[in-house]
DNA sequence: TATATTTATGCAAACAGTTGCATAAATTAA
DNA sequence: TTAATTTATGCAACTGTTTGCATAAATATA
């Protein structure tokens, strides 16, 4: 049928072992016989069949992107986008194939079973929201290869895990709203439990604190991540005692939903009130006023994933990697409350 | 090292050919032997590898979606995301796993031998941007089942593809603008050589004709796809002689210009020009005035490529498929001319 | 009861590479 | 010149599963 070792190997006059070592660069092999090796394979059309390859070695060359349809949202709907891209990228540059496999909300196991058991993959890179210790538990006896994205439970602190700077994040937001001159902020968070919610608020308290700022324990919202819920809650503070003066918020529904609430309360954005998100959405731009955001480096995260995932395949000894790809804030018109001098 | 098929044709007395049939539901197995079997497989935690069955059985049950990054743009941010859910999904169900691929611009054929020719896959989903009619008729020729995201050249019309409905989704905005109302409708496509652009020009005159509408064909206007590009075409459209008084984008890069372009030239959404972008991007609702959108089913899209490549997969014999997804309008604001009459 | 058919299972080859070990040839050291 | 080492290659086993063919046992038909 097509083209294999053997026909290579005949045509050439060697045996197949000689051209396998040929194509693996394994052993040592005079330059006539593989600079002949190549020409051969070059005229024969061949390509080596990557089942057999995998069978016969025992490595795929090949990591899963284990996924579940409600963490996309998680971050961003750019967030899969620009981290499988990432992830993608690096892989295929290191001779990985990506399989993207859909978790199935609590079917980690199943995933496990088609995926790690099955010797289909060499490792996996899974989200952090999907992580059950047990799981994690068997995969760190098998001495399977994997990375977090996002930050485990305390339990596997130091297992391989990628993840956005959310403290730091936090902190940058609270530190840009005081340079413009907005004194009392909140955070509208969309979810207590989301570990990345949480460090966000840290970060928020951290820099209050450092700042020296009051911080008031009821500017701290957890809403859901929907346009109706800011919109709800930012028009319940603003209308309040003690109401603030800028918001920070995790998402971009909840963004809008305070645009929405401020116009509605009849003050304006940004002469009365600051505002940010977190992910530099391109709904940000699109807005009037556009809208001033942490942005969030979801390429990175999926590139670096990738990247300590394959040195983990390839050396286990490897120890642990964490790491926090920084944020940055790109400044836009909701949060100048002071007409900025341009030159 | 891991539990084989050996292991639990021993365990259970038999051979490891019953094993496989019970495994594969091939033949004819006594209903005592199944059952200690399926006890054994248990027992032991059994789970076949892939990599061997591919390997003996000639099938990867594996399929690839080769993307290119240009095109995640194409459609919009969301495509990828859900055509990819969709692909993944059906995927899934029929037991296939999904390898994602990125084409890297012109390099399709780096994609084939990576993906196609050294047996990693049964089957592949590509976008009909990264086609190339060499590359389709080597498929061809091997047998090997593919299916186009998008309409492919006329050379390869009757293969397998699956389409967003443009041609419809184009009628449909023009339909809707009239009823609203509006008289003088534009078309600002995202590019002159895309094939879904065409498409909702040919849609968008056709249903012009149709109503025996004037077509003024400087209502017509290629442009890049980014807001700037808009806001230009529509102001310099707005500001010159016969001014159109509504606009269909083809993005919403665009409709975001046209808004603007609009607000510049002292007009006003809906009441003197109506807009229409395709794909329901969140971005629709988030802005206000909200704008009305051709919705593509980008879910599925995928879905029903996955299916058909399944199908071609399991049954070569099978002639091809072509599928047009229908699109809808979603009613927003930014179409009401007239204000609504709620009940 | 003998023969034909069906049912259930085993045997062994095949799939296309990789790799440890053996070995012949070439080179270097003694 | 012989022995030791290095270099280049081949041999053959091995990876885990599938599947065509053979066959024994069970059942149906004559």
């Amino acid at each position: 049928m097509s083209v294999t070792i053997k026909d290579v190997a005949n045509a050439a006059g060697v045996s197949p072992s000689t051209v396998s070592r040929v194509i693996n660069k394994k052993g040592v092999i005079s330059p006539e016989t593989e600079e002949k090796i190549f020409a051969v394979m070059k005229e024969l059309n061949y390509i080596p069949n990557k089942t057999a390859r995998s069978f016969a070695s025992g490595s795929t060359m090949a990591i899963a992107l284990i996924i579940d349809v409600a963490d996309v949202r998680a971050y961003s709907n750019n967030f899969f986008n620009n981290s499988v891209f990432g992830i993608e990228t690096v892989a295929h540059q290191n001779g990985y194939d990506l399989i993207i496999t859909n978790g199935r909300r609590n079917d980690i196991e199943g995933s496990m079973e088609n995926i790690v058991l099955s010797k289909k993959v060499d490792g996996i890179i899974l989200p952090e929201t999907m992580v059950k210790t047990d799981f994690l538990r068997k995969l760190d006896e098998m001495d399977f290869p994997y990375v977090i994205l996002g930050q485990p439970p305390v339990s596997h602190q130091w297992c391989n895990w990628v993840d956005i700077n959310n403290v730091q994040g936090g902190a940058l937001a609270v530190e840009h709203l005081l340079d413009k001159g907005y004194r009392k902020i909140a955070f509208l968070s969309s979810g207590e439990k989301e570990v990345f919610n949480r460090n966000r608020i840290k970060g928020y308290q951290e820099a209050l604190n450092q700042k020296q700022m009051p911080l008031f324990p009821d500017y701290i919202r957890h809403c859901q991540s929907s346009v109706e819920s800011g919109l709800a809650i930012a028009k319940e503070m603003l209308t309040g005692e003690n109401p603030p003066d800028a918001f920070i918020c995790s998402d971009y529904y909840l963004g809008i939903g305070v645009k929405r609430a401020v116009a509605q309360v009849g003050l304006s954005i940004p002469s009365d009130i600051g505002l940010i998100f977190f992910d530099n959405s391109p709904v940000a731009e699109l807005i009037e006023p556009s809208i001033t955001t942490v942005d969030i480096d979801t390429l990175g995260l999926g590139q670096q994933a990738a990247s300590i995932l394959i040195s983990k395949i390839t050396d286990k000894q490897l120890g642990g990697r964490q790491t926090l790809i920084g944020t940055k804030i790109i400044e836009r018109e909701s949060t100048q409350r002071v007409k900025e001098n341009r030159i």
